[in-house]
DNA sequence: TTGTAGGCGTTATCAG
DNA sequence: CTGATAACGCCTACAA
C-alpha cells in the first residue's frame, strides 16, 4: 500500500474514501501522497523544530488536516523509546482520601507533555503483580505512593525505569522520593498535645501495613516516651469514618470506661469520626473533655462542624515537586537519589485543648 | 543485531551482559537466541492459546525470566491494533468529588485487562484540544464524564473509537451512555419537599457550563411550576463548601432577610456548606427552620454531625457498568447506541422536614 | 509444531 | 531542504 511513484496524486477526498474502504488507518504515507512529498517530510512537520521549507509544511498540514491525521503514538514510541506516558501507581483508599493528588500530578504531567497511565491497588501487597504489567507499557517513569521493597526499587534501576515515590519515605533505600516527614508530624503533635497538658493518650491507628500511619505512630510514641508520659493505647483502624467511631469505643472500653485526655488518629477522616462520635454518641465535650486530633487537613476538617486540630500534608506541592522531580530523572537519568522532604503544618483547629489548664499553670 | 544462525546459543548470563552494555532492551529475538529457537516461537509462547510444544515453552519461560524479559505493548499495538488502554476524560472537579468513580473505573477496567489512560480537565471547554491527544495514544476506547457537543460524538465515531459518556445524558444524541436521570432526581426531591409543605425554595446552582447541575435544577424547577409552587430564587455556586455557604447568604440577602422554607443544593458539599453556615453562622434550626437537601450522597453526607437528606447517585454501580458496556462496545464494534440509566435513590437524612407540619395537617 | 518473511507506522541517518 | 532506506519490537500468515 504505499504509494505508487508516477500515480498522479489523488484528491484529499477520493483518497479518504479509499482508505476508509480499505478499513485501513490514515498514516503518514497517506498524507505524502495527498500532498505529494514523500514520507520523511510528513514527518518533519509533525516535529517541532525540524528543517522543512515553508511550502512543504503548508501543503502537508493541508493534506493532514483534510484527512485527519494524527500521528500514531505507539508507532513513534519505538522508535523514539518515548511514550510520553507516566505510571502512577496508588491504592484505592490513598486516591478515595487524597483525590487532589492524582488530579494535580496528572495537571502538572499534562503540562509537561506527559499522560498518566493509572495502576490501582487495592492492597500494597499486588505491587508485584502491578509492576509485571507496568513494564509491558513502555512508560517514561513511574510515580509510586506505595511502600516498595528493595528488590522492587532495584528492579527499576535494572530496567533504567526513572522511579520517584511519592508520600513514603522509604528509610535507608537510596530511591528518589517526595515526601512529607510523617513522623516528625507525629513529634510534634505529641509535643504540642503534651505541653498543654495531656497525658493519658490513645491512638487510632491505620490499617496493618501502612507506612504513612505507622511512621506517625511511631512519631507520637517515641515523643511521649521521651517526655515520660505514660504508654498511648493503640488500636486499630482502617482509615474510614467507621473506623475513627468504633475506634474511641474500644479505646474507652480496654481502660475500663475510662476517657483518655487525647485521642490520636491516623488520618483526618478517622479523627471525624471519632469526633462524632465523642459529641453525639457519648455526649463528650470537644476538647473540654477529651482532644482529638488527626493528620492530613483534607478539606472536611476545615468544615465549621469540625474544625479539626490536624497537620497540614501539602498534597499540591508534593504533586507538583514529583512531577517535576520525575520529568527531570526522564530527561536526565541517572545521578544520585534526591529527595524533597516536605515539613508538616500544624493547624491548631478546636478539637484538642491547646493550652495548659487554668489550674495547672496557676501553678507557676 | 538479529541472531546469527550458526553462532552458538550464549548463557543468557553473557547474553544479558552484552545487551546491557549495548544499552539494548531485551527483545524477543534475545529470548529466541538464549532459548535457541526462532523469535515467532518466542511470540507464540506469549500469546495465549498459541500451539506450541511443551518442551519449547520451557526452554522459552526459562530464557525469558532469566533476561527478565517483558513484551514490549507498544509494539504489539502496532501490529494487532489493541493498546489495552482507556482513555478516561474527567474534570478535576469531578475527580475531587467522586474520586470513588476513578478508582472505580480502573479497578473495573484492570479486571478486563485495560488500564486507564487519565486525561483531566480543568473546564469543560478543555476538551477539544484534549481529544486531540487521545487520538495519538490509540486506546482501545474512551470514557468520557464531559458535556460534548455532536461534533465531538461524531468524531469519535468517524475515528471508530469506541465511546462511553460517563454520567451525562447527552439529549438527542445517539451515544453510548451510563448516568443517572438527574433531571427525574430533581423532580423527586421537589416533590419530596413540596408534599411536607415547603413553598418558599432556594436554589444553589452549580458552575456555570455544567450539565449536571443544571439538570438538576430544571428538574427542581419544573416540578416547583406543576404544583404552583412560587419560583425559587437561584443563586450560582461553583460547588464547593464556601460555595454553599455564601450561597446561602446570598439567598437570604436577595430576600430581603427572609428565611427560605427549604434550600436545595447542586451538590451535596454545597449543601454541607449551606447546613453549616445555617447553623453555626446564623444559628438556625435545620430543618425546624430551614431544609436543607443536597445531591449525590457522597461520604460525608452520612456523618453523624450532617445525616443530609439527599439522593444517591451510584457511583460504583455506574462505574462498573461503563466499564461493561465499553468492554462489549471494543470487542463488538457498531450497532446501536445503548443508553444504561440508574435512578436516583431518596435518601431521608435529618436536615429536611419530610412530613407536613401538624398546623397543617390540621386542616384535612 | 516450527521457522521464514513481511508488515504495523513512525523516526533517524545520510546521501543528494 | 528533501527523499531513500534502515531500524524500532512484535505478530501472523504461510510454508516446511
Amino acid at each position: 500500500m504505499r504509494p505508487t511513484k508516477n500515480a498522479p496524486a489523488p484528491s484529499a477526498a477520493e483518497h479518504k474514501a479509499a482508505i476508509l474502504r480499505d478499513n485501513r488507518r490514515v498514516t503518514s504515507y497517506d498524507v505524502a501522497l495527498v500532498a505529494g512529498v514523500s514520507q520523511s517530510a510528513v514527518s518533519r512537520c509533525f516535529k517541532p523544530g525540524a528543517s522543512v521549507s515553508k511550502d512543504t509544511f503548508k501543503r502537508v498540514m493541508e493534506a493532514a488536516s483534510s484527512l485527519e491525521y494524527i500521528p500514531n503514538a505507539a508507532a513513534r514510541s519505538l522508535i523514539t523509546r518515548r511514550s510520553n506516558m507516566v505510571a502512577v501507581i496508588i491504592s484505592n483508599a490513598a486516591n478515595l482520601f487524597y483525590p487532589e493528588a492524582l488530579s494535580e500530578l496528572s495537571k502538572q504531567l499534562a503540562r509537561r507533555g506527559k499522560r498518566v497511565l493509572l495502576f490501582t491497588l487495592n492492597r500494597e501487597s499486588e505491587l508485584d503483580g502491578v509492576m509485571n504489567d507496568v513494564w509491558q507499557y513502555q512508560v517514561d517513569g513511574v510515580i509510586a505512593a506505595a511502600t516498595l521493597s528493595e528488590a522492587q526499587v532495584a528492579e527499576f534501576e535494572r530496567r533504567r525505569v526513572p522511579l520517584v515515590v511519592f508520600n513514603r519515605n522509604l528509610r535507608g533505600q537510596a530511591a528518589n522520593t517526595v515526601a512529607c516527614d510523617q513522623y516528625e508530624a507525629g513529634r510534634a503533635l505529641a509535643s504540642r498535645l503534651a505541653a498543654a497538658g495531656h497525658r493519658v493518650f490513645g491512638i487510632i491507628d491505620g490499617a496493618q501495613d501502612n507506612a504513612v500511619a505507622s511512621e506517625r505512630r511511631r512519631g507520637v510514641c517515641e515523643r511521649l516516651a521521651e517526655l515520660m508520659l505514660p504508654e498511648p493505647l493503640i488500636v486499630r483502624g482502617n482509615f474510614d469514618y467507621t473506623s475513627g467511631k468504633l475506634g474511641l469505643r474500644e479505646i474507652i472500653a480496654r481502660s475500663n470506661g475510662r476517657v483518655p485526655d487525647a485521642v490520636i488518629c491516623g488520618t483526618d477522616v478517622m479523627a471525624i469520626g471519632c469526633l462524632d462520635c465523642a459529641r453525639h454518641e457519648l455526649g463528650l465535650n470537644v476538647p473540654e473533655q477529651l482532644s482529638v486530633a488527626g493528620f492530613d487537613a483534607v478539606e472536611a476538617s476545615e468544615w465549621l462542624s469540625y474544625n479539626l486540630t490536624t497537620l497540614r500534608h501539602p498534597m499540591q506541592q508534593m504533586a507538583a515537586a514529583a512531577a517535576d522531580l520525575l520529568h527531570n530523572l526522564i530527561d536526565n537519568p541517572g545521578g544520585a537519589a534526591e529527595k524533597r522532604m516536605f515539613a508538616p503544618h500544624f493547624i491548631e483547629g478546636a478539637t484538642a485543648r491547646l493550652a495548659p489548664l487554668a489550674s495547672v499553670s496557676l501553678a507557676a
